[in-house]
DNA sequence: GATCCGACACGAG
DNA sequence: CTCGTGTCGGATC
């Protein structure tokens, strides 16, 4: 069931008399429940509860049904009771067929509602049906309803037309889509008379839709012709207005109807569909045409604060300011209307339209107040017919076509809305129809296209400023064609692209849109953007020949009104060709002023740190630990090698320890197999250890990598091993991923018996020192700052935290003194054995000895920078990056000679 | 729903 | 060849 299927029984329950006995099974099949558990609810096997008229079923709900105006009471009844602790309903319901009491146990929302309106809830029901709470449906019934039944629509029609599920009859498919919303949309809005279109389509077409087809393509017909210009149409059809306006300029087939589609048509057009959002509409009807993505609806869509976090500080906050500046000046006010009527703003990946809308609706409300003000100031002498906000200033690229027709839609939606408010605040407005002309949204890929073609480049007292949220795809998920995009695009101009996300190709389109020109854009984008290894590759691109980043929004965790938000941290990014303007950095609630934004998103110059594979300060190589590729059968839990070792104690020389992040910093205990190369038939004596090589072998030979499939031949040894993979007597192990609230990284020194994992970064046989820097604040500044992350959380990587990490010259006498306070370190941590690191550094719950003896680390190791501890972290950061900035310089005068000679030779 | 890291293919050097 | 990184995530409490 999805919510639309939920909505759709809640409404049949709603809309019957109420009968007492059978509602909770009724409810209970309304919530997806099939119908055996149904039958086993009623026969009372599954209903938990004791209490007469109740019915709870676990993990879902308790609904009772109770005596006339005892709503409440039963509720607090069913809630008290012991059951709903032990089986956790996730909705608690009670009714007596007029009122409806409900709460939603988790949060402890309630809902106070009349029976007969269950079904406009049917979002707060959700989870009783084992879904989490989708405030989208909670709050936009409407868009949500009409998403289901267009979907229902769509799917009938191209069930009697399977001939239009060619690419090219989609196209006409989604346009005639676009065109009924349209007409329903008009139809309750008073731009067509009262339901005249559903009138005149359902009283012509017979009752079962036998003549749906030619009605609605005589329908279409008249609204692309003037009145007077209909002679072969029938006489019915000269009611219908004349619309045009791009929507209906074309003529255009419409497919058969057979009675379900007529059906499903007919419920479409009963919704009230003055109520839809443009913004969040377009979004879920993109799920109609993409039967994969049904179930999302419109997961993916940017909601309203989202969007303005870009448009606010692309150019609306300006604008705002400049209103507010204009004060009573006629002639001021007069200014930021011409510059409104001059600004375009382009998505160029527009999706279904929502930033373009909200972009429009914000524009046409700027320029209300600004007229408003001029009429206070004038006494209305200057008040106009026509909003100056033209759609035609919109400009939008989107590659799915159904998409790109609903962004259309949604803007003339956006339009006479807008123009509706237009009318109450000024009494006068636009005349609907005709339709205008509409945005400029092409339907085409928009890494292969000009995007000057697209949105021409701003003229004399215009401006354009590109925002939109593309796609983020990491390397891992793309389509081949995303990669030959990528290719296309970036093969001339990056060293290295593979690996980053597509969308930093919308940053450099972006950029070269309006390099040289006036121009700003902003983008949403995934964070590791402004993370790890893409920094230092993607900004040196984009921020050459005056581009600048003007404002950020530092990492942010995606949102929307979707029950599932995508689990991505996010950053807003805006680039301008402006030198002048202040550089502002958002950081959550805080919005700092910054005199150069660089591509870590920091107020800091423009230095990114490249990776380097071997230490370029005297530190000792951090290597990647072993790779298994092993489906987990090298691998021993303690119970499993227990085992192995007592029934076999001639084969516990072959098992060592096995140590990954979780191992090092939650001290869990895990073991694998490790031999050398020329011991296979050595491993291969133990009956428990052939079976699990046989099971490695056989997942390696079917690996889509050869050299996992060559691994294959050497099934007991890990597939990828760094170096000889073991320490002669210690090694420092650094986990790869780890929690960013900890106040130092988890590191940790070990003995000559463990194996690390990949998920550990490792240095074999290091002087003690190293771990005093890998353990200090110093180091954890620079990690936060040029790691790659993972949500936010710190992925360590050796090319980008350690081999660059600055470091002073050393005396022999100051390593000393690292030496014993790493030491001290370890020693404080074992006094508090057995507890492990990630209980020892809990940033709520760190011991004051082991804060004590970081500090004097800290202070030991700082003043060998600067004669004394730095003051903050951004003395750190600032003394580390000039460091690092002077040592790159350093290395490319050494570098510049050496390359000379080999070109000369 | 907050928190915290696993495993591997695949590209880069 | 050897080595390192990313993941509009996922498991687990």
């Amino acid at each position: 069931m999805n919510p639309t299927e939920i909505a759709d029984a809640l409404e049949e329950i709603a809309a019957r008399p109420f009968d007492g006995g059978e509602f909770p099974f009724a409810f209970a099949a309304a919530m997806g429940s099939p119908q055996a558990t149904v039958s086993k609810l009623r026969s009372g096997t599954i209903n938990k509860s004791k209490v007469p008229g109740a019915v709870l079923m676990n993990r879902k709900f308790y609904a009772m049904v109770t005596e006339p105006g005892a709503v409440d009471q039963g509720l607090s009844m069913i809630r008290s009771d012991k059951k709903t602790t032990t089986h956790k309903p996730a909705i608690l319901l009670a009714t007596d067929g007029v009122d409806l009491s409900a709460e939603h146990v988790a949060s402890g929302d309630s809902l106070h509602i009349k029976f007969a309106d269950l079904h406009h809830h049917f979002g707060f029901f959700l989870p009783a049906a084992g879904m989490s709470r989708y405030k989208a449906a909670e709050e936009n019934e409407v868009d949500v309803k009409a998403a289901g039944r267009l979907a229902k629509l769509y799917d009938a029609l191209l069930k009697k037309n399977p001939d239009w599920k060619t690419p090219e009859r989609r196209h006409d498919l989604n346009q005639l889509m676009t065109r009924l919303i349209f007409c329903m949309f008009a139809e309750d809005v008073g731009i067509f008379d009262n339901n005249l279109f559903s009138r005149l389509i359902f009283t012509h077409a017979g009752d079962k839709g036998e003549e749906a087809q030619s009605c609605i393509a005589s329908a279409f017909a008249a609204m692309n012709l003037p009145k007077g210009q209909r002679q072969n149409l029938p006489a019915w059809a000269d009611a219908f207005p004349y619309v045009n306006g791009g929507l209906f300029a074309d003529t255009l087939d419409v497919p058969k109807f057979d009675r379900g589609a007529y059906r499903y048509l007919q419920d479409a057009c009963q919704l009230d569909w003055q109520e839809i959002n443009p913004d969040i509409f377009g979004s879920m009807i993109q799920s109609v045409a993409d039967p994969d993505k049904r179930s999302e609806l419109g997961m993916h869509y940017t909601s309203v604060p989202n969007i303005l976090k870009v448009l606010g500080p692309l150019f609306l906050d300006d604008l705002d300011e400049q209103i507010e500046k204009a004060g009573d000046s006629r002639k001021a006010q007069a200014r930021v209307l011409k510059r409104i009527e001059g600004i375009r703003v382009f998505d160029p990946a527009c999706g279904s339209g929502n930033f373009l809308v909200v972009a429009y609706r914000e524009l046409r409300a700027r320029e209300m107040r600004v007229l408003e003000r001029l009429a206070q100031l004038d006494g209305g002498a200057s008040a106009q017919m026509f909003s100056g906000v033209r759609l035609a200033n919109f400009y939008g690229i989107e590659i799915t076509d159904f998409a790109a027709e609903t962004a259309k839609l949604a803007l003339f939606i956006a339009e006479y809305q807008a123009n509706a408010r237009f009318g109450e605040m000024f009494g006068n407005t636009a005349p609907a129809l005709p339709l205008r002309d509409g945005g400029n949204i092409v339907c085409d890929n928009a890494l292969r296209l000009d995007w000057e073609g697209v949105c021409p480049p701003p003229g004399e007292n215009e401006e354009v400023f590109i925002a939109g949220n593309p796609p983020f795809v990491g390397f891992n998920s793309r389509t081949p064609a995303q990669s030959e995009d990528m290719r296309f695009l970036l093969a001339d101009r990056l060293k290295s692209f593979e690996r980053l996300d597509l969308v930093i190709c919308w940053f450099i389109k972006a950029a070269d849109y309006i390099r040289g020109r006036a121009g700003a854009g902003a983008l949403v984008s995934t964070n590791s953007i402004a993370q790890g290894v893409t920094v230092n590759i993607l900004w040196p691109e984009v921020l050459r020949e005056g581009i600048r980043i003007h404002f950020a929004h530092r990492p942010f965790m995606w949102s929307n009104n979707a029950a599932k938000n995508a689990a991505v941290s996010c950053v807003v990014v805006g680039i301008s060709s402006s030198r002048t303007g202040q550089s502002i950095i958002f950081d959550g609630e805080l919005r700092k002023d910054a005199n150069n934004i660089n591509g870590y998103l920091l107020d800091a110059p423009d230095v990114t740190v490249a990776q380097k594979g071997r230490p370029i300060f005297p530190l000792p190589k951090m290597d990647v630990g072993s790779i298994a590729r092993d489906e987990g059968n090298l691998i021993f839990s303690e119970t499993e090698r227990n085992q192995l070792v007592s029934e076999h104690p001639e084969a516990a020389p072959f098992i060592r320890r096995y140590m990954g992040a979780r191992e090092v910093a939650q001290g869990l205990v895990r073991y694998c197999l490790w031999a050398e190369t020329n011991e296979l038939d050595d491993v291969r004596r133990f009956p428990p250890l052939a079976k699990r090589l046989d099971a490695v072998a056989k997942f390696r030979s079917e690996s889509d990598a050869q050299v996992t499939r060559d691994a294959a031949a050497v099934p007991h040894r890990f597939g990828q091993i760094t170096g000889k993979g073991v320490p002669k007597k210690s090694a420092i192990l650094m986990p790869r991923t780890s929690s960013s609230r900890r106040p130092y990284l988890p590191v940790e020194l070990v003995g000559s018996d463990v194996v690390a994992s990949a998920d550990c970064q490792i240095i074999f046989d290091p002087p003690d020192w190293c771990f005093a820097i890998l353990a200090s604040k110093l180091q954890w500044c620079w990690v936060s700052t040029v790691s790659g992350r993972m949500k936010n959380d710190f992925r360590y990587s050796s090319t980008l935290c350690w081999h660059v990490f600055p470091i002073p010259r050393f005396t022999e006498d100051q390593l000393e003194a690292l030496n014993a306070s790493a030491r001290a370190i370890l020693k404080t941590r074992y006094m508090h054995h057995p507890k492990t690191i990630a209980q020892l550094y809990d940033p709520d719950d760190m011991p004051d000895d082991l804060r004590e003896v970081h500090r004097q680390n800290d202070e030991l190791l700082e003043t060998m920078y600067i004669g004394r501890p730095f003051r903050n972290d951004t003395e750190r950061l600032e003394r580390l990056f000039k460091l690092y900035a002077a040592r790159i310089e350093k290395l490319k005068k050494e570098e510049a000679p050496k390359r000379m000679v080999k070109s000369n030779g």
